[in-house]
DNA sequence: CTGTTAGCGCGTTCAA
DNA sequence: TTGAACGCGCTAACAG
């Protein structure tokens, strides 16, 4: 059986109250006594329960965090970032995954709040924008992460989609190429919609015409790669740059290219989304539109943080700048 | 505020005591009056206060889990499944990266004890066995995963790493290889060890002298994939085959074969471990050993679960089988 | 400044 | 089979 208050008050020669006030910093105490309940409770190797705690105080250091995966690099990012910033100033995270089910994610969520977690930090799956309310009713903050919820009031963090896109496409428009595919995500996401807007955009102001041949929308995985690839790549004329607005679809694209024995930047430019270290390990290294994972993640940590302290919910939402990063992959389309 | 079990007595017109009982499935209960109690409780929308009920039962359905990071793709599939699993079985789980540093582990083991999880799967540094053995004595019982710690009677499950290494290299000496490089973990982990003389020892049972030339080991980064790459193949005669036993370094040696203009598999064979999904979306597709890391993390579970259910600290080391996946990057050498 | 007392929400004796 | 009372370990009144 661990060791309580109760037996350093005694081997003190205190009360379990005048232990407590030692120990937790209460104001309201000599100075000599709390050295020395502090010395005591070092010296017999006191640690206190934060179950008994939380009880009575409604505080966890518990915080909860989900997110939909831990394979897209994001959200790995911002799990690694929370549990380790969060764990250095005491608090334990408590990590699930809601697979983006609606289902799961509301189950989630009550047991999360069954736990007592003092916040939440999460990538909603954006079907329970109901309970992300309840819990920020309840007292929790509440940090929407990545995704945004249109129907739940609160502060949300997100990556500057439109603006990384816009910035990327510019980038291959200055290098001088007028036939750019696109792989992006579907518009159901908000990156998906976002980084399709951010596109269209920068080609209409350079006045170059939209053509639908050359823009692919997928689901997050490699397949919509090796789709999307051979789809826009098969376009006439055929592109000269292809801007792989779709993390997950990166490999998929690189095989198709592989296969068809394109050589990058040479006969195709190829610009990629979200870093990831392997970007700059292949050959050529992989110029990349980053979207900032860990700039976000630590944002949300500071908000969440900022709540806990008792900052009021201002709903406002956050937006991480994207960063052009170019590297090996993008240079000006050969002369034809 | 949410309800306690009091107002469930108060709605259902029992005590707390037998509200108590009817929900925690106590034997000793009228029936009728349970369905009864079960049916108010669901009504008014009752849920138990897991923290009160940890204080007093001892047990807290949380469950702890530390991992070195959330890069590697075993840890990850590691945390993924446990987390998963778990939760669908009512346990949270408290994540915790270690970064591989044994005072951080350290910290994270007492803090985790602190917060009483009720069991703990663990992919340790190696330098704390003494706390873990603790935490198994203090009756919470914890798994080590991946990695075994030779001073402390735990559970164990972890890869067949020498089996794997051997099978990888007798797939390549029959495919007519005789030179063939490796790339591999230092000594210092066992994963390292064990590869190696896996390697080693199908080496020496074709009659293949070892050329410590061919030779590379260092630590699991993509940084080693480029050292060792560029070292062993430039080895003469150079290799006609190459296994990168070391998953991390996999990307650094993939730019290196592609900046010596080397064709896999026409000039070079590769051989990777540990399976990734976008091994296979390259090109050729990889062939890989398997190190079966998601059976690894559901047998954890089922160890953990074993041992929550009352099952005896058996110290056992339990081995999951590697598989060889072959692919398109390995085939015979050609004829020189 | 310190000690005494009363719960936080549960499960679990002990009687009835 | 049920209810009353106690206590898990801690903090927050309220006195002193």
């Amino acid at each position: 059986m661990a060791l309580t208050l109760r037996d350093v008050a005694q081997a003190a020669g205190v009360s379990v109250a005048t232990a407590s006030r030692a120990l937790a910093g209460s104001g309201l105490i000599n100075q000599a006594t709390r050295t020395h309940v502090a010395q005591v409770a070092a010296a017999i190797g006191y640690r206190a329960n934060p179950l008994a705690r939380a009880l009575k105080t409604r505080k966890s250091r518990l915080i909860g965090l989900t997110v939909h995966n831990l394979e897209n690099t994001s959200f790995r990012t911002l799990a690694a970032v929370v549990q380790q910033r969060m764990q250095a100033l005491g608090y334990q995270v408590i990590l699930s995954i809601s697979s983006d089910d609606a289902a799961q994610e509301r189950e989630i969520l009550a047991t999360l709040l069954d736990h007592g977690i003092d916040g939440l930090i999460s990538v909603p799956t954006g079907a329970n924008g109901r309970q992300m309310t309840d819990l920020e009713q309840t007292g929790i903050p509440v940090i929407s992460a990545v995704r945004h919820i249109d129907d739940a009031h609160l502060e949300s963090v997100l990556a500057a989609d439109f603006e990384g896109a816009y910035a990327g496409t510019r980038h291959l428009l200055e290098l001088g190429h007028r036939r750019i595919g696109l792989i992006v995500g579907i518009s159901e996401t908000t990156s998906g919609k976002e980084r399709l807007a951010g596109y269209t955009r920068a080609l209409s102001e350079a006045g170059v015409a939209l053509d639908p041949a050359l823009i692919h929308q997928g689901r997050y995985a490699p397949e919509t790669g090796v789709e999307g690839a051979e789809a826009v790549l098969g376009a006439t004329p055929p592109p000269t740059a292809l801007f792989v607005a779709n993390h997950e679809s990166s490999v998929g694209v690189l095989r198709v290219v592989a296969d068809k024995g394109l050589r990058v930047p040479d006969d195709l430019s190829l610009l990629f989304y979200e870093d990831t270290p392997w970007f700059q390990w292949l050959s050529p290294p992989m110029s990349v539109v980053d979207s900032g994972a860990s700039e976000l993640a630590n944002l949300a940590v500071e908000r969440l943080l900022q709540r806990l302290d008792g900052a009021a919910n201002s709903g406002r939402e956050f937006r991480i700048g994207s960063r052009l990063v170019q590297r090996a992959s993008c240079r000006a389309p050969k002369e034809s």
